[in-house]
DNA sequence: AAATTAAATTCAGCGATCGAATTAAAAATA
DNA sequence: TATTTTTAATTCGATCGCTGAATTTAATTT
């Protein structure tokens, strides 16, 4: 019985979709163009199902508009009826920079509109935390540097995309927590909209690297995957429906400080037992002296340490493999936990210390497999890439292309 | 430069996106009206944004086609103007059929196409695993008694939504595994079409509570959050952006065998180390014999057990004490572990054993957030919701009634 | 009774897309 | 060489979904 004076509450969920809005036909079209590197209006139409007089007047307009452009001088494969004439991306209209910003090394890659990288620049620089203006200026130095690599002014920026470690904040611009900031919650694309005037987007660096996988690498083929770094700290970065999901609020996913050990080994955050206490360079690197025999004096870079531990685990040392081996085994069981929680197809690791093939061994993926259930599935697939900085840089461009792309393709109609 | 002979490879993600399809205008305002329960032509062109033009078609087409109504006899508000005419979904067009299915009890329920519960059935039966037939047998007998009990016949019901625990493929229809059924990879979605020739949706019990919170309760207001459910096994589910979110490969996530312990407690699943084994009733009922001090002969029914366990704890015995806030523990790794990877803003925990207040106690919480990074982030919210079986049912009606609605749209054009 | 106000309707128009008919450019065939 | 076949691309009328301005409707206020 329903009575007529209390109104029903009603049922469903009460808020609209958010980021569902389904791109223009214009975007698709342009997208797939630049996914394929060059497509005939015949492949278009197959590939999104569209009529031929839709393609006809959609690629028109944006041939018209100088973005789209069709290939003369191209050996068209033989064969009866007309010949379908390619298209592909006009490289020069837009080009974007990306950058990775590390704790001693900045690298700048410069891309056209069609994804070519056009020229990089790397610059070397002081570790440890610095004011924004003295990040800033570094990212004016690398800005310019390969600008004059490409030839080119900055006149000819659409946008700058800058990746960077820590808590990032990609929809507001800002950098709650980075190692590579002396202050906290830093508006850093304010401060860099004022110093460059140029549109900036900001992320975190394990998201730009599940951007170049997505944009350049083996993520390209997949819909789903998830991407795991480890370097100074764990990061994690993960494509949902050929998407980047940054989390629920948007500020990325902290696979280093999930629990795997509680009241485990201590953590930079403070806590104990996240994964990156026990697979991060530091979380090594300080094991490492005990093994080594090394006196407290006796200080080294955390690097040499890592190479000495590495080359007397190799070397059959019990101590140093142990150290390694357990690693391994915190790694398997990340990445377990990983599968258990989105069950990806595919899962690729990346980092810097991809040389220690402890972490990477065969051991560590079937253990890896042990720990997951798998009721009749496809396994899980492990890939292992050894990109150095210039792809993070390159995710970046990503970042900012997509964005050009989006903005250029609006402003059509 | 480019080699013009060898074509540029393009960049960006090769494959379309998937379930991004934006939902018809009309179902959009199908959906506002029942989910507000009753909204006038005005409440629906500010909550959608569109213009009245389109508000009165589109509603005209829906009451033209039975779907929804202007609400009469009620008392309008006072004010100035032309009154406006409320609308509401009408509840006799379509009735759905929500069951849950567990290994002690069944429920059903009935609901209305407004998302009323119009009649309910309970049917207890033997534990165990069984023969689908068998099951088959079961959910004809609960669905006959819910049909009698809302005085209605099956031509009437649209679809049956079904929630049972293990490994369901929502998509396919499938069983790959349940504790509930002899075989595995039971077709069991056919075997109900040919038994009952009914629209059957298929999905695993804790995406049915889940979407029972998106529907019916506290998620509602929410559009990203998380559910935890503690009972035989562990289980959770996901909603993203006011969906609910199956995992890569839409098989679900097993929160319960994410790894909390290297070589820790042994699990049902044969692992060790899984949340479930420090959670689940039989991981607390195993340790409960010792704690209480019953020799291997005196064996009771794990409900007992835990109950006499509990009296024995809350009567100050360390033994049982300590089972409990292990398993308190544990709980707290595995929300933190949720909170690092998706970040909701919050996490609904629900499950027959609320009474444990150990397990639900603040203690827990307090813990849970001591595990996780949060810069500057609201902490995450946690609600424990004591819920019975028919709630799972009507998640389970969700399922359906959704499903019902998208067909009954788009056949009105 | 007239003026005011807000809700709802009507309708011309626009942009996006489809689909059938047509044109274009090549190879195959007679 | 002229004709046919084949495939690509274009043109153009028709439709759909929606907007926005003008209008109508139903109430309150003056």
């Amino acid at each position: 019985m329903l009575d007529n004076h209390s109104p029903p509450k009603g049922c469903g969920p009460l808020l609209p979709l958010g980021s569902a809005q389904t791109k223009s036909m214009r975007q698709q079209i342009f997208e797939h163009v630049r996914a394929a590197g060059r497509a005939t209006r015949t492949d278009v139409i197959q590939a999104l199902g569209i009529s031929a007089g839709s393609a006809t007047a959609l690629t028109a307009e944006m041939i018209n508009a100088g973005l789209l452009r069709e290939v003369e001088s191209i050996p068209r494969e033989t064969g009866r009826g007309r010949p379908a004439v390619a298209l592909e991306v006009v490289p020069e209209t837009h080009a974007v920079i990306g950058i990775k910003l590390s704790e001693k090394i900045h690298s700048a890659v410069l891309t056209d509109f069609a994804g070519n990288t056009r020229a990089t620049a790397v610059l070397e620089t002081p570790a440890g935390p610095k004011q924004l203006d003295d990040v800033l200026a570094e990212v004016g130095k690398l800005i310019q540097d390969v600008l004059n690599a490409a030839d080119t002014q900055l006149s000819a920026v659409a946008a700058v995309g800058i990746g960077l470690s820590g808590i990032v904040d990609h929809q507001a611009g800002t950098v709650p927590w980075s190692p590579l900031l002396a202050q906290r919650n830093c508006d850093f694309a304010t401060a860099f909209r004022e110093k460059f005037d140029l549109p900036i987007h900001l992320d975190n660096d394990a998201n730009m690297l599940t951007l170049a996988e997505l944009w350049f690498g083996a993520g390209r083929a997949k819909s789903d995957f998830a991407v795991v770094t480890i370097e100074q700290g764990v990061g994690m970065g993960l494509v949902i429906d050929n998407r980047l999901y940054r989390g629920a609020r948007g500020m990325g996913l902290e696979l280093g400080h999930t629990k795997v050990q509680l009241d485990g080994a201590l953590c930079r955050c403070g806590r104990r037992g996240c994964l990156e206490a026990y697979l991060a360079d530091y979380a090594l690197a300080r094991e490492a002296a005990t093994a080594l025999h090394l006196q407290p004096h006796e200080s080294q870079s955390p690097n040499a340490l890592l190479a000495a531990l590495f080359a007397q685990a190799k070397s059959g040392d019990e101590a140093a493999q142990t150290i390694f081996r357990r690693a391994g085994r915190y790694l398997a069981v990340g990445l377990a936990n990983i599968v258990q929680l989105f069950d990806p197809a595919l899962i690729i690791i990346s980092g810097e210390r991809m040389q220690y093939d402890y972490l990477y061994a065969e051991e560590v993926l079937s253990e890896m497999h042990r720990l997951t259930l798998n009721d009749g599935r496809t396994p899980c697939a492990v890939e292992t890439h050894a990109w150095g900085d210039l792809v993070w840089a390159r995710g970046a461009t990503a970042l900012a292309l997509s964005a050009v792309t989006d903005q250029a393709i609006a402003q059509l109609t």
